[in-house]
DNA sequence: AGAGGTGATCCA
DNA sequence: GGATCACCTCTT
């Protein structure tokens, strides 16, 4: 009886994007499982490709005399668990996306990399009889055989590398011995390593507290059973970590092994460094700035049982453990746990997905939560686990809020209110640490004429250029593009041209004029485009070797400054009045974030705020340090407004080169969508002009449809969105489904 | 995706 | 008739 295999072919493509059916060979039965990678014959030219085994049967429905053989198992053994093969699947129907696309994103080893080996040097033979070569070597004059066998008198064993290097010899040397019989060569597969593991020093368990110890035994008596999730909301410097080890100590001793998501790729030296001197070499990194070697031997080892722990952002979610126990997500409310492009999964939704598939539990913390991962927490589908005290003495922060209307009213014109200028005065007067946070990168927002209003918009995207007084230039930050600044208007000729709001440079040139004395450093996007800029600034701030550190959000990330003892938030509305309806959420996550910055210090920490509109509950609710308030307030205006968590929502981004053929034909696709959305239940917003109406010359619109069941979301995107991309393949459908970002 | 086939069109 | 090319079909 044969046996044939259904296939995802390797290729990104909607039209393939289904199963095809092979014949398993005889010799192949036992080696061809569900998830094995396999090679086959393709198309007219029996191309050689990949393809992933998902799936077998006996009766294949296709013509048997056109099935052919797989020719074998793919090269470098990337098959992976019959379980992750599910998870794909499971994407597939999730976000829309093809599997082939989800089951690389699950793989993601493109380009065919070497095992690293390293060569080790054994000798064989007594020393006396080395000895006696050594002198005939010498009569003969053969001196590079001379010095490797000096140098193998004083070392039984080393590496092949060590012995070329000291002796000074090649390879070829070595064989010559191995040939002579003196020395043998043992090759060992080693593994590139992203960081350098030795320098670490261990560290042992700190003493939980009793809040602490209350969490780490409630997560572990779930251990084992059926997959639960777990929402931590642990106020900043609670000591989540030290929970997070616990627990994960705990897994590994049950022969279990878990995955530590963390935001952004600029954490994980700090995390991995941290885990390393916990847990030691059983820990690896998986990221997408790794080398393809890197990549490779991290997710062989994890997948061969050589690593329990594996520390990443999002991707690290796919890890190919086989004995999963626990899947840790720090920070849960970032959207960055959201992929962006396709598959545009959320990290945090596939944890708990594996988890189920699994057994294995989910552990979700952050001093923020999501209003979603509370909402459910406060339902009962996650168990809600509270640490309200700090785990260090420190002293409690006092925030502030300042009216800078009220400044404004009192002739103070400049960025500084004079609270924060006088509290920079005392804390660089006491030598203390100081961090200005400011949302937007650039010298000022936009540049327009005095006399006739123009703004200077870039040419392919409806945005105005940004001012840099770096290199004096006007940047997209859309595109890209980059022009000289202007001195006369484009439009009127007059030379009455000027800067209109604050970015981050501007703040760093005012603080130099204000506080000439002072040591500043900025980190922002246009500071850290080196690839070790961003460790060397914060290495400098931490090092004391700057008073003041001036940034966008990157300085609001989990950093442990602790001799920081003032924040203070220039323009706090910044991120409030988007149009977005998580523009409430993200404010209060940032300020919170940012503020806590100046609570690490054994000193009383300080962080001011500053606002044009004080008494929104975004700004008042952070002010109070007060989450749940915040929450009770928002969860209101999402349950009125009818947005997540209460409704799903479905973005049709639809693009073109076109502007009018766009407008007609999106209200066309509208059209044939309104009948049978309505009839599901459907409420469909729009055609709008996407938020940026313009982005490298594409014209950007928006059809969003909101729904309370999730299910009945992807019941029309499986029913008619193939059909509908089909008709209106001349302008692009992009679908994003409960997207972070707002288009 | 990529190979191969088909039919329209243009040129002489 | 022959070359060229846009536009399809098909892949197990």
């Amino acid at each position: 009886m044969n046996k044939y295999a259904d296939i995802i072919v390797d290729i990104s493509h909607s039209k393939l994007d289904r199963v095809f059916q092979y014949r398993v060979p005889h010799n192949l039965m036992d080696k061809i499982v569900i998830g094995t990678v396999v090679d086959i014959p393709f198309g007219k030219g029996n191309k050689n490709l990949k393809g992933y085994v998902i799936g077998f049967t006996d009766k294949p429905n296709f013509d048997v005399d056109k099935i052919k053989d797989i020719t074998g198992v793919a090269s470098m053994n990337m098959s992976i668990e019959a379980h992750l093969i599910k998870l794909a699947v499971w994407m597939k129907e999730r976000y829309a996306c093809t599997i082939i696309s989800a089951l690389r994103t699950l793989i993601p080893i493109g380009k065919k990399v070497n095992e690293k080996t390293q060569k080790e040097i054994v000798r064989i033979i007594e020393a006396d009889e080395l000895k006696s070569y050594i002198k005939m070597w010498d009569n003969k004059n053969y001196k590079a055989l001379s010095r490797a066998g000096n140098h193998l008198l004083t070392c039984e064993k080393c590496k092949q590398s060590t012995i070329i290097k000291k002796a000074d010899i090649t390879p070829a040397v070595l064989s010559n011995l191995e040939k002579k019989g003196i020395i043998k060569i043992n090759s060992e597969r080693i593994y590139r390593e992203p960081y350098n593991v030795n320098n670490i020093r261990r560290s042992k368990n700190k003493l939980p507290n009793i809040e602490q110890q209350k969490v780490i035994n409630k997560v572990l008596s779930n251990l084992n059973k059926e997959s639960q999730v777990h929402l931590i909301h642990g106020i900043t410097g609670s000591g989540k970590t030290e929970v997070y080890m616990q627990i994960i100590e705990k897994v590994l001793e049950k022969g279990q092994q878990a995955i530590v998501l963390i935001p952004e790729i600029a954490l994980t030296p700090q995390t991995v460094r941290n885990f390393i001197s916990r847990f030691g070499n059983q820990v690896g990194v998986m990221h997408s700035k790794l080398s393809a070697g890197e990549k490779y031997d991290g997710w062989r080892r994890a997948r061969d049982g050589d690593i329990s722990i594996m520390i990443g952002p999002r991707s690290a979610v796919f890890t190919p453990f086989k004995k999963l126990g626990m899947i840790i997500i720090d920070e849960e409310h970032e959207m960055s746990y959201k992929s962006e492009v396709s598959p545009k999964y959320h990290a945090r939704e596939v944890a708990i997905k594996r988890g189920e598939m699994t057994g294995a539990d989910v552990v979700l913390g952050s001093a923020t939560p999501s209003l979603e991962s509370y909402h459910l927490a406060k339902e009962g589908k996650y168990t809600l686990l509270e640490l309200k005290e700090k785990a260090a003495s420190t002293n409690k922060l006092d925030v502030k809020v300042i009216d800078m209307r009220e400044e404004l009213i009192n002739g103070n014109k400049s960025i500084f209110s004079d609270t924060l200028r006088n509290e920079i005065q005392n804390k660089l007067f006491n030598k203390e640490q100081i961090i200005l946070f400011l949302n937007r990168r650039g010298y000022s927002r936009f540049v327009s004429c005095r006399q006739c209003g123009y703004v200077i918009k870039c040419d392919s995207c409806d945005i105005p250029y940004t001012y840099h007084a770096f290199g004096d230039k006007l940047i997209c930050h859309y595109c890209g593009k980059t022009i000289n600044m202007v001195s006369k208007c484009p439009s009127c000729n007059s030379k009455y041209i000027k800067q209109f709001g604050i970015g981050t440079e501007k703040v760093e040139s005012y603080v130099k004029k204000e506080f000439p004395t002072a040591r500043v450093l900025r980190m922002d996007l246009d500071t850290t485009t080196r690839k070790n800029s961003y460790d060397t600034i914060l290495g400098k701030f931490r090092n004391g070797e700057a008073d003041i550190l001036i940034g966008t959000q990157m300085v609001a990330k989990g950093h442990d400054f602790p001799d920081v003892t003032l924040v203070g938030v220039i323009a706090a509305d910044l991120s409030l009045y988007m149009s977005d309806f998580r523009a409430s959420e993200r404010t209060f996550q940032l300020l919170t974030q940012v503020t806590g910055r100046a609570g690490r210090s054994n000193l009383q920490g300080t962080a001011i705020i500053q606002s044009y509109t004080p008494e929104h509950y975004s700004i008042t609710k952070s002010k109070e340090q007060d989450y749940i308030g915040f929450y009770e307030a928002e969860i209101k205006y999402r349950q009125v407004m009818n947005y997540p968590p209460f409704s799903n929502l479905l973005v049709l981004l639809i693009q073109s080169t076109n502007e009018k053929e766009l407008i007609r034909r999106s209200f066309e696709l509208k059209n044939d969508i309104l009948l049978v959305a309505s009839r599901m239940g459907l409420e469909i917003i729009g055609p709008s002009p996407a938020n940026v109406s313009k982005i490298k010359n594409n014209y950007r619109r928006v059809i969003l449809l909101r729904s309370t069941g999730y299910k009945e979301l992807m019941q029309f995107i499986n029913r008619y969105m193939e059909r509908l991309s089909i008709k209106y393949k001349d302008i692009s459908i992009q679908m994003d489904i409960n997207p972070l970002i707002s288009y």
